[in-house]
DNA sequence: TCTGGGGTCCTAGGACCC
DNA sequence: TCTGGGGTCCTAGGACCC
């Protein structure tokens, strides 16, 4: 048996728990640069219903016309609530799959003749005792059916946000009342490609033959077939898999029309990667950074761009990186336009123990500059030490919108709650 | 009349997830 | 005025190899 655990509405979850006074009022969260609602508790989503993803300024005046409090993204404080959440699931299962920052798959194998519910509950209890987080546990034989489990859990009254699937009637039950968009892994188009044979149901999908999910909807359909029946296609994973591709791209907080202060950003999110790159103790093949004005605006002349390096040997040194970056920008850069987001992305990702050298490259590498450069940021703060290219002086030039921002409680001795 | 057989690597595009 | 960010996997098709 599996275990899905899932916080309920995640960030706005962890704002509240550092703040009280909001309990049972509506919560929203706000994407990068304020820009959209990217989460809400179900107070906010009960409210004449707040649509995810609808941009700030269109809804804010009905946001405060009905006392929802909102948040700018977090992301250290979520960050860190995630790891206090997933230790805590470590206490009961010795196999915990991390699938995202507020959920994870735990190994109940040889647990099946235990009482599950029960199991599940005392889950759900010692999280909200630990963390002050909700959360809700699917039980169920496989993946996909510990997903559906989950959902009912938190969407059928009386579940008390556990639910488990441990008999083929249950199995079954759970089919019929799930809608086919529910399931994992079907998405809007597949959901939308099945509906129109007359099928509605998560059980109706099961019904198809195995030759049309095949044909529409790849393997990977497929497995999901397959999942829901019980038939085990998605393993736990012990470890979690080195990416195969780092990349970070914001919009600014402003449109940008200078090279200069662009190249600054650039220079930013390279230093950011290439320091994921190396806690991975990998290096990279390709750099690619792209470039776009807002596609939103109908105002503006539009303008998309993206160039990929290939380095002359894998590499994982920021100063390296950055000089390639910078080179790259200026091929696609072209002056005239209001800029709204530089973006970079490393792939073509090895462990650094098996990168290729080349017998004509130059190597004039400092051999333990990047360690010891990681290791003073570490000790003293995020960007101690940084190339000459990122000016900080000019950040707030461009660096993100975040009017809203709560404190980081857990990780800033500044920040920490006071009680008086 | 009939034109081999067995592969690899790369890229773009589509679908999905949180 | 204002519209998020970070990923994965699969397939088809083209180019190439012997």
């Amino acid at each position: 048996m599996i275990a899905l655990i899932d916080c309920n509405s995640f960030y706005a979850s962890c704002e509240q728990v550092f703040r009280p006074d909001l309990q049972g009022k509506p919560v929203v969260v706000l994407s990068n640069n304020d820009g959209c609602v990217i989460a809400a508790n179900s107070e906010a989503k009960a409210l004449s219903h707040i649509p995810m993803f609808e941009p700030v300024f269109k809804i804010k005046d009905q946001l405060i016309k009905n006392g929802v409090t909102f948040f700018s993204s977090n992301y250290t404080l979520y960050g860190e609530m995630s790891d206090r959440v997933m230790r805590i699931l470590e206490e009961f299962s010795p196999l915990v799959e991390i699938y995202s920052i507020d959920e994870s798959f735990i190994d109940l194998t040889g647990m099946q003749h235990q009482d599950l519910r029960a199991y599940g509950i005392a889950i759900k209890e010692r999280i909200k005792r630990y963390t002050g987080l909700p959360v809700g546990v699917g039980i169920a034989p496989t993946k996909v059916l510990a997903k559906l489990a989950n959902r009912r859990a938190k969407k059928e009254v009386g579940n008390d946000h556990v639910f488990v699937i441990d008999s083929e009637e249950k199995r079954l039950d759970t089919l019929h009342w799930a809608k086919i968009k529910d399931v994992w892994g079907i998405g809007k188009k597949h959901a939308q490609r099945i509906q129109e044979t007359g099928r509605n149901s998560a059980f109706d999908f099961t019904q198809l033959p195995l030759s049309w999910v095949r044909k529409h909807m790849t393997v990977v359909g497929e497995r999901t077939w397959r999942e829901l029946q019980g038939e085990n296609c998605l393993p736990l994973e012990r470890a979690p898999k080195p990416k195969k591709a780092i990349g970070t791209a914001k919009s600014f907080g402003k449109k940008l029309e200078k090279l200069a202060l662009i190249e600054e950003a650039c220079s930013y999110y390279i230093n950011e990667v290439s320091e994921v790159l190396r806690n991975q103790n990998c290096c990279a093949n390709y750099l690619q950074i792209f470039l776009q004005t807002n596609y939103h605006s109908e105002r503006d002349k539009q303008y998309h761009k993206s160039i990929t390096v290939t380095l002359e040997v894998p590499t994982n040194n920021t100063f390296i990186l950055n000089a390639e970056g910078k080179k790259a920008l200026h091929k696609i850069f072209k002056p005239g336009y209001r800029y709204k987001k530089v973006g970079v992305c490393l792939s073509g990702i090895v462990p650094k123990e098996y990168v290729q050298t080349n017998l004509f490259a130059a190597t004039d590498e400092k051999v333990g500059l990047m360690e010891a450069f990681d290791r003073i940021n570490q000790k003293f703060g995020k960007t101690t030490l940084a190339p000459a290219l990122m000016d900080s002086r000019q950040i707030e030039q461009w660096e993100l919108i975040k009017n809203e921002r709560s404190p980081r409680y857990t990780t800033q001795w500044e920040d920490l709650l006071c009680v008086v």
